[in-house]
DNA sequence: ATGAGGTGGGAAAGCGCATTCCCAATTCAT
DNA sequence: ATGAATTGGGAATGCGCTTTCCCACCTCAT
């Protein structure tokens, strides 16, 4: 790496390095024209590309912001990640990426590593866990996000606030209504479907699943009916079929007839519904004729699946978007909250 | 960002700030135990982290490793970052994102920002253009990376060589060969299906659908078919509806009863396939009943989609890594290429 | 006891740039 | 014509760190 540098260029120019910063970037002060043509002539004629490592150690503001994700190949995070490049690039920022598979330890090593490069801001994406497991690395991340703030650093966070977290202005969460959807969902569900219901969770501890669960246990109690049973999988496409494997039995089982024993099927994320969707089509089994099935997210790439699956809408990029530029404006604006909406298909149709 | 620094730290230990460098990050020489100690305690009630920017412009290396896609969102995209970022993660670097809609003039920018960044690498992804409006930027952005490679950058491109770029060693390629993938999809193809093929392709100009088409339509004279229709959209999922509507018209004109007049789609890509059968199941056809159907790429998310999709594997992830470790290494290894595998599944199967 | 050869910490010189001062040259008002 | 105000370029300092040198102090063989 020798490229040319500053003062290279002013030696060229037959300037000083100050008059050759004042030009090359913007500078409050602008040097004659024909000065400056000289300038940005050198600069041309050397290739100079400005060392951005030592314009942030000068002005010590690093046009970074870092994102972190569990997985940048699940649709849900790469569309969330869409959102928030755009907005990175429209407030002439970079982005850092990092990939934690979900766990609190590298969450907290990928902060860290952010902080060492002076990110301005982070955001954060991906459900928070609360399984006793985790809950030493939590606290760990958490004290790493405090420290960060406490150097001025702030953070956006995608969905649940973090545990353990100061309470202070350098947070902002974009706050996304998992209980509350869900709970329209099973409302909306509850109003057609005549059996019983059953829940495709992921693990226990998973905060988002777990909201997830609980808004629509209670809006099957809301609509009068009894709670779900709950299956904890991994939450993602091969959790979905593991479920599905088994909820095939269940369903054969159970000879399928009438409609008071049609299951509905609840997956708490659209991936794992595909996989479910995958296992009782593996089995023999049809959506929605054996069984309805619905997700959430509204994953784009799943649309075109077919049944159609029902699901609750979220405008992921939309989320991603505004994660960052909470995270970047200095202004309060208050707690954003994102709406989503209940969008029933084929899926949990009557058969 | 006031974050306190190394001679804070050394001063509180009552050492050189020399010292403190020696025991907080890895050095040749390792200060005594206990001043060691001493200086690591310092660091840790000061809640020291170090500044990697002043870091890289003392040491002259970032750990940066630059990644242009065309669409993160898009799963063909995500999935070789999914690679990239292993790789990344791996070789102890972090990586930087830059999206650029496919046009060569922001591939450029994200060029000049990365090289700005004194990013160690850059891995460049997706097609290629030869259209003559994209000319004058594809020259800037081969200028862009020369400039770059003469200042000690590396350079990984997944897919083809990029024109007009000079050739050095700078330069390591992970060759698709998408013409020879093609090639034997059409041949595989043609072995059983009795009627014409169409080509559902990308913009002309854009080089992996061209290649892809090009190695579709020898494949299909090799087996002594005639050349296929090509059919030239948006290189998307609603490109490939928009061109499903087409074809079901043709399909719906030719009362489709005979094997000989049954169509087989190649769309460029699984996405564009996908849109494809979204139109034909729009119009009331059924594939593989009314047409074949295959595609390109084998995405992940789509394998579960029905009928499932013949295509062509490619394995994205392991691109991704590739492509970032040849761009990391020195040691030449030679022109890294890849394999694909022709897959055939449901939809191409007799009716 | 004495000089050669080690050891290990500190001083200082950058890395490439932004920016504050400082100062010479102009311009303008009176 | 003259002093004040303004303009615009350059010298110098510092951002936070690494890394060479340098040197005081020790150890050891003779």
């Amino acid at each position: 790496m020798t490229a040319s540098t500053l003062s290279e260029v002013a030696k060229l120019a037959g300037v000083s390095p100050a008059t050759a910063s004042r030009v090359l970037n913007g500078s409050a002060r602008t040097p004659a024209p024909d000065i400056a043509e000289r300038v940005r002539q050198a600069a041309d004629t050397l290739g100079y590309i400005a060392n951005a490592q030592a314009q942030a150690l000068a002005k010590s503001s690093t046009g970074l912001i870092g994102l972190i994700v569990h997985d940048i190949a699940d649709p849900y995070f790469s569309a969330i990640a869409q959102g928030v490049q755009a907005a990175a690039r429209q407030e002439r920022r970079m982005v850092l990426l990092a990939t934690t598979n979900g766990t609190p330890a590298e969450e907290k090593d990928a902060v860290a590593a952010f902080a060492a490069r002076r990110a301005e801001s982070i955001v954060i994406a991906g459900s928070r866990s609360t399984r006793s497991e985790d809950a030493r690395a939590n606290t760990e991340l958490a004290a790493e996000l405090d420290r960060y703030c406490r150097n001025g650093g702030r953070v956006g966070v995608v969905g649940q606030a973090i545990l353990g977290v100061a309470e202070t202005e350098s947070y902002r969460t974009i706050a996304v209504p998992n209980e509350q959807l869900a709970r329209d969902l099973a409302r909306e569900l509850a109003r057609t479907h005549k059996g019983p219901f059953v829940i495709v969770a992921g693990p226990e501890g998973l905060t988002t699943s777990d909201e997830r669960v609980k808004g629509f246990q209670s809006g099957l109690s809301d609509a009068g009916k009894p709670a779900a049973d709950v299956v904890h999988v991994a939450f993602n496409r091969n959790g979905g079929f593991d479920a599905g494997i088994e909820l095939a039995w269940r369903i054969k089982a159970s000879g399928q007839s009438a409609p008071e024993q049609r299951l509905c099927i609840f997956a708490t994320n659209d991936v794992m519904a595909i996989g479910v969707a995958a296992a009782l089509r593996d089995q023999g089994l049809r959506v929605p004729h054996d069984a309805s099935l619905a997700g959430f997210d509204d994953i784009e790439w799943l649309r075109d699946f077919r049944p159609a699956l029902s699901t609750v809408s979220l405008p992921l990029e939309e989320i991603g978007r505004l994660a960052t530029m909470a995270a970047l404006s200095n202004d309060d604006g208050g707690p954003a909250a994102v709406a989503g909406s209940v969008t029933l298909r084929r899926s949990t149709s009557s058969p």
